[in-house]
This record gives structure tokens, C-alpha cells and sequence, in this order.
DNA sequence: GCGCTCTTGTTATTTTCATAGCAGGTGTGC
DNA sequence: GCACACCTGCTATGAAAATAACAAGAGCGC
């Protein structure tokens, strides 16, 4: 039986290859293995997948002849836990040091359109705040 | 010797134990203990901080009889590295998905106080780039 | 001083993981 | 129709991880 669990539960080379779902949506054994770090057999890979499978990680479409496997939790749930895990773990819980490590590139490198548009996304969320 | 890798080879109990020690900042091997689930023995979690001093992930210091354990990598620079694989993993690379993401309640929730800050990081962020 | 408690170090055992070999099935070109 | 390429399922095995039992030293209270 597929056991229900927290995302916690992943083993290295199973978070590896969620991180490779989540960053393609959807992809084969092979695309799966050609992302993966080390060369792994294709065989270690759909074992695997399989086992992802059954622990309820992941689902697969048959597409013609291959597997086309996916997340199964969708992707704006999964980055919100994760977020919520990245904020608490470093960030003290805190919201506005998140925004300041982007802002001061932590993360990646920022335009002036990029601010821009982040300073209108504020300005949009404190007016529907006080709304 | 402890042998210099990156943080991806941290097994799940490994991982868990990191993120303790960076929510906590210093802890010794009870406190440790007492923040893991599962109620692991105490000689279960000794040695698993012993083995991550090994890999070069946290040392710790001799406070009187008993140690004290820290992360080997400062916070600000865990936190970096890994709010760019959130970022690259969940948010295709962009900066503006996350502050959004953020607003939008994903991590926590935001206060009118809080949206002021932050609107008021951005403007400077701006002024700083643009100069 | 003596026992009690709290700490660490060492070592062994069990469980889980990661890997890959082998067998079988389905379509494609010739 | 037959060989070839490609894909899946199953199963085994060595390696790594997770767990805990046991031993030993330091401080504290009485």
C-alpha cells in the first residue's frame, strides 16, 4: 500500500529527482537520468521512480509506448511548503528578511524592471490589505 | 580527514539535524534530540553530530563538561545557497515569483507594518541600483 | 567517600538505500 | 517476419545509514 507521508521522508537521491520533476513538470526516466548528477544507470533510475510511485511522491501517464512521470503534489503547493520550511529555517519565521535577501541578490540578480514590477506587486497587496 | 562536499550529500536524519541547528543556532546534543521527531535515543543523535563533524558540516565547541554544536557554514551563507535552489527549483530562477509568492501569504502572514518595511526596502534597492 | 546523574566515546546490529543485472514486451524498418 | 532499439518489471547484492547497547569519566549532593 502507498503510504501518506510529509515531504521529509525523501532520501537524498529521491529529493534529487523530485527537485528534477518539479524544475521540468513532467518528464521520462530519461530525461529524468540525463538531469540527474553522477551518471546513474537508467535502471537505478525508474527503480526509483517506481518507489516514488508507491510512496505517493509521484504519478506517471503512459504516453504512447513510455512512462511520463510528474509531481504529485502540484508545484505551487510543494514551493509553498518549502518556503514555509526555507522562511522558518533561516529567516526566523520573518516574511520581510526573505524579500530583503532577494532584494539584496541572494538569490539571483535583479533589473530595474524587476523592481518595477515587485514595487507594483506591494503597492497591489497593501491596497488589497487595507481594502 | 573530513572530507570537504557539498551540502546535497546530507542524508535525511543529516538534514533534519541541519535545519535544527540553524533554527537554533548553538544546541547541545539534547537539545537536539528534543527538537527531532521521533523521540530518537540520545546515543542515536550523538553520533549522527559526530558523523556531521566528520563530513565538516558543524562543529562545536566544549562548554564545561558538555559540547555545544554549530553549523561549520555560517547561516547567511547556508540560507543563500539554498534560497537559490528554492528559487531555481520552484520559481524558474525568478525573483519576482518569490516576493510575490511571499505577499501572496505562501510563507507567513504579512502585517500592514510588514508591507511598510518592505516597500520601503524596495524603494531604497532601487535608489542604490539606479544611482 | 560514595552513589547518582549527566556527559562523552566506542562498537555492533539492523534497516534502508542505491545500484544494476536480467527477463519480457511493444513498436519500427527492412 | 525478423532483428533491433527502446521501454518496462522484477529481483538481488553491496554499501551506507540509522539505531542503540555498553563502557567510562567528571561533577554534585549528602
Amino acid at each position: 500500500m502507498a503510504k501518506s507521508s510529509t515531504h521529509s521522508t525523501l532520501t537524498r537521491r529521491e529529493r534529487q529527482i523530485m527537485d528534477v520533476l518539479y524544475r521540468l513538470g513532467r518528464a521520462t526516466a530519461a530525461d529524468v537520468m540525463a538531469a540527474l548528477p553522477g551518471e546513474p544507470n537508467s535502471s537505478t533510475v525508474r527503480t526509483q521512480l517506481r518507489v516514488l510511485e508507491d510512496k505517493g511522491h509521484v504519478r506517471h501517464d503512459e504516453e504512447g509506448l513510455r512512462y511520463v512521470y510528474a509531481p504529485a503534489v502540484p508545484r505551487h503547493a510543494a514551493r509553498k511548503s518549502a518556503l514555509k520550511h526555507l522562511v522558518e529555517t533561516f529567516f526566523d519565521g520573518s516574511a520581510e528578511q526573505v524579500v530583503a535577501a532577494v532584494l539584496g541578490g541572494e538569490a539571483s540578480h535583479l533589473s530595474d524592471d524587476d523592481l518595477e514590477r515587485i514595487s507594483a506587486l506591494i503597492e497591489k497587496t497593501r491596497k488589497d490589505g487595507s481594502r
